[in-house]
DNA sequence: ATTAGGG
DNA sequence: CCCTAAT
């Protein structure tokens, strides 16, 4: 059988509590250029890219399965069953280490030695004075800001991924003779991105790490705790507020192609991806003012979810559409990810796509209900904000 | 840091 | 989402 490099990946630590973190995996390639990620009323952070994927489904796939024609090893079973604790194993070891492949004479069985991973390029970017152990910290929190919203197996099999979890072995393929080169298991992200409207940290959240589909929601509504705290009405558009509605910036993110972390140590210099060096480097005469020659990161695209509406209208109802700071705080507090810009830009979207027909619209549809309730806060926040126009002049007199 | 709008 | 001028 083939020796393969064992892949050593800590995941002991990875999940828990990880240190905040950001990873943006680009997906939305579409956009114009690319700009660094801030925690608007935070803190901005530095980043640099740090990670892609050789698979365009964003994935790392494995490299190292054997297989052996020998008929021993029966009857040990160890395959599968050590692969699930791989995933807790402790630092330094493999994800897998169950047996060699093989065909057991009497009953068909496939039995699998996974012994590497493929992990995806990662790109990092560190200073020269900056420690080992900072290095090992960065490299760490790089695999960590791929994975670190949980992971799930994925099965490739003849370049094709196997997205059907029903199928057998056999009518996929995969029995006692077929070639090992073809079969692969790919470590995903989980695809929890639309994040369910909890008010606490999602690194808290539980969420089901064996989420078969994209498609499925965060389901556990059971431990979904909707604060609602009773307002003064000061208008006709009113009515409770949630409180910490909307769900905290959790680390996963969907298209996992590029991950960018903040950097570690404090005296890190400027970050610049290595994409970018090289692009400069191959370039005859340097790119003239590059928009943006630093290693910034757009941000992802994180589509609102239908409750993260819920919520900014919501919000928008009570205070009106010139107060985003307290949109913010109000309704997305715990949403790192939303800043106040996010949200007046949403409304601003909003506003359209209630003006729009229905099939103008794209994304997940936002019940109509919702959108109503948009034009009929914008009407009157408008005309609201007219009214304070009118007697501002005054001041401006003032001044003059 | 926020607001407000155009890109 | 990003970029910015103006607060």
């Amino acid at each position: 059988m083939r020796v393969m490099p064992i892949l050593e990946f800590d995941m002991k630590r990875t999940f828990p509590g990880a240190k905040t973190m950001h990873v943006y995996y680009n997906r939305n390639i579409g956009y114009k250029h690319q700009r660094s990620q801030r925690d608007f009323p935070f803190k901005k952070r530095k980043l640099f890219k740090c990670g892609s994927f050789s698979n365009s489904d964003g994935e790392m796939s494995t490299d190292g399965i054997s297989s052996s024609p020998t008929n021993d090893l029966h009857g040990n079973a160890s395959g599968s069953s050590k692969a699930s604790s791989g995933g807790c194993a402790a630092a330094g070891t493999s994800v897998f280490n169950g047996g060699r492949a093989f065909l057991r004479p009497g009953d068909s069985h496939v039995k699998f030695r996974i012994k590497s991973f493929k992990v995806p390029e990662l790109f990092v970017d560190i200073p020269e004075n900056a420690t080992i152990g900072s290095l090992k910290r960065t490299v760490m929190e790089a695999v960590t800001a791929i994975l670190g919203g949980g992971l799930r197996i994925g099965v490739v099999f003849q370049g094709k991924k196997v997205r059907d979890d029903n199928k057998t072995l056999l009518q996929t393929g995969i029995s006692h003779d077929y070639k090992f080169d073809a079969l692969g298991f790919s470590l995903e992200p989980n695809p929890v991105q639309t994040p369910q409207p909890l008010g606490q940290d999602c690194r808290s959240c539980v969420f089901p790490y064996e989420t078969p589909q994209p498609l499925t929601r965060c389901p556990s509504p059971s431990t979904a705790v909707h604060t609602g705290i009773q307002q003064g009405r000061s208008d006709d558009h009113t009515g409770t507020s949630l409180s910490n509605f909307i769900e905290s910036d959790h680390e996963s993110a969907p298209s996992p192609h590029y991950a960018a972390l903040e950097k570690i140590s404090a005296n890190s210099r400027a970050l610049v991806p290595l994409t970018a060096v090289n692009a400069e480097a191959l370039s005859a005469v340097p790119l003239r003012k590059p928009k943006r020659s630093e290693a910034t990161q757009r941000r992802i695209r994180r589509p609102f979810s239908v409750s993260e509406v819920e919520a900014l209208v919501q919000a928008v109802e009570k205070l009106g559409t010139g107060r985003w700071r307290d949109v913010k705080l109000r309704a997305f507090d715990n949403a790192k990810h939303r800043t106040y810009v996010d949200l007046k830009d949403k409304w601003k979207t909003l506003v359209h796509t209630a003006r729009i027909s229905p099939q103008q619209r794209r994304g997940e549809p936002v019940p109509q209900e919702l959108l109503d309730r948009v034009l009929t806060a914008h009407a009157y926040w408008s005309q609201q904000q007219a009214k304070q126009q009118m007697k501002q002049p005054s001041e401006t007199y003032l001044i003059l």
